[in-house]
DNA sequence: GACTAAATAGAGCGTTCGTTCTAGGGGGTT
DNA sequence: AACCCCCTAGAACGAACGCTCTATTTAGTC
């Protein structure tokens, strides 16, 4: 956070606005605030983003997909096991959560959520960014010997519970809510291998 | 939405401002609107909520737990098998949500999310109405049969999973992700009961 | 060294925000 | 009729909002 030093004036900003949006949302975080934390003034600002707080809104949101994104990949690399890399990937969300002082949630929720249905351009990079999530791990359950369509429907269902375990944790800050979330997602991918395979140990 | 004339003032305000907050979140919801869409002046808002936004916002929040907690209730009255239950609940929420044109998403979540860590208020009363609801879903699994320890898990992940469900339904305007999380769900309860109780048919 | 385009700088625009304030209506009790 | 109190009404405040505008500085090329 503190001295982006090594980055471009428009990367700092990119970042800096993704933080903010992630921990207070997109309506409260307000262009002075953001050019200020990013070390940057208002005109360079509109110089980058001629389309104002939307447009860096909307990359702000495309730099959250790609830390998550790296997030999930850092944990499938990690972990062969599908139903192992599920559990990892819930702690590791938890451990972040509280690390932050539950101030760093999903980067693109929030956004998301207030922005649904009165500013397109918004929601349509939040879909995008679930999108790109899901197909992750759609990669990773077909890697591992699920059927495409069983694939397909537990990548949205892993997705989901993660985010909401993490909005929960984050408003009871509470990490049980990811851990008990890691653990049913791991039954529900045993239970799906155990139809098609051979049985396994439970959570 | 239209036309409350049977309500009293107070009691039209806080419906409005819940209905705002849940569309748009509390940081794009202004007082000015409310007092409008509510056919009430900004005096009458300040004489019965003397705490300004925050103590409206907080009363909003309550009246959305009321009202999700009436929508769980219905479900469990009318269906007595727990997991055919949340199949019920996701089908019912994926229904409501396309009939609003993806408007209407959970009440709580969007001010939740944008309060975190800022306005404790808010985080307060969400993280009550979460509690609340999580209580009604183990109390329904209790009285089918589950161990106390195995419901209270329960409760959070079907809360998490619908909650996530609904956002993901909402961002990419599609009933699937609800349609989804309620078979899983279904799943994820009878993997639990087959583990105490007997098998069961599955989704 | 002169020319050009990119980048930085910040004053200031109109608007809206949450909030405060004082004044005015509408019934009920005495 | 006089009184009181709950509620309504809306003008006005300072602050913050997103954004525009004009300069000025910096960096690269001939």
């Amino acid at each position: 956070m503190r001295s982006q030093h090594e980055f471009g004036t428009r990367e700092r900003i990119v970042r800096t606005t993704s933080r903010l949006i992630q921990r207070q949302g997109y309506e409260a975080t307000g262009l002075k605030q953001i050019s200020q934390e990013a070390e940057a003034t208002l005109g360079s600002v509109y110089h980058f983003f001629p389309g104002g707080k939307r447009e860096l809104a909307v990359e702000a949101i495309g730099h959250g997909e790609r830390e998550f994104t790296e997030f999930l990949q850092a944990a499938f690399d990690r972990e062969d096991d599908p139903a192992a890399a599920m559990v990892a990937c819930a702690r590791d969300l938890a451990t972040g959560l509280r690390e932050s002082d539950w101030l760093d949630g999903c980067p693109v929720t929030t956004a998301a959520l207030e922005s649904a249905g009165r500013v397109p351009e918004i929601q349509q990079a939040a879909e995008s960014a679930y999108e790109n999530w899901r197909a992750l791990v759609r990669a990773k359950l077909a890697r591992a010997g699920f059927a495409e369509d069983v694939a397909h429907d537990l990548a949205h269902s892993v997705i989901n519970m993660l985010e909401g375990a993490e909005l929960s944790a984050q408003v009871s800050q509470s990490t049980a809510p990811l851990e008990i979330a890691g653990r049913h997602l791991a039954v529900l991918v045993n239970a799906y291998r155990a139809r098609h395979q051979v049985a396994t140990s439970d959570s």
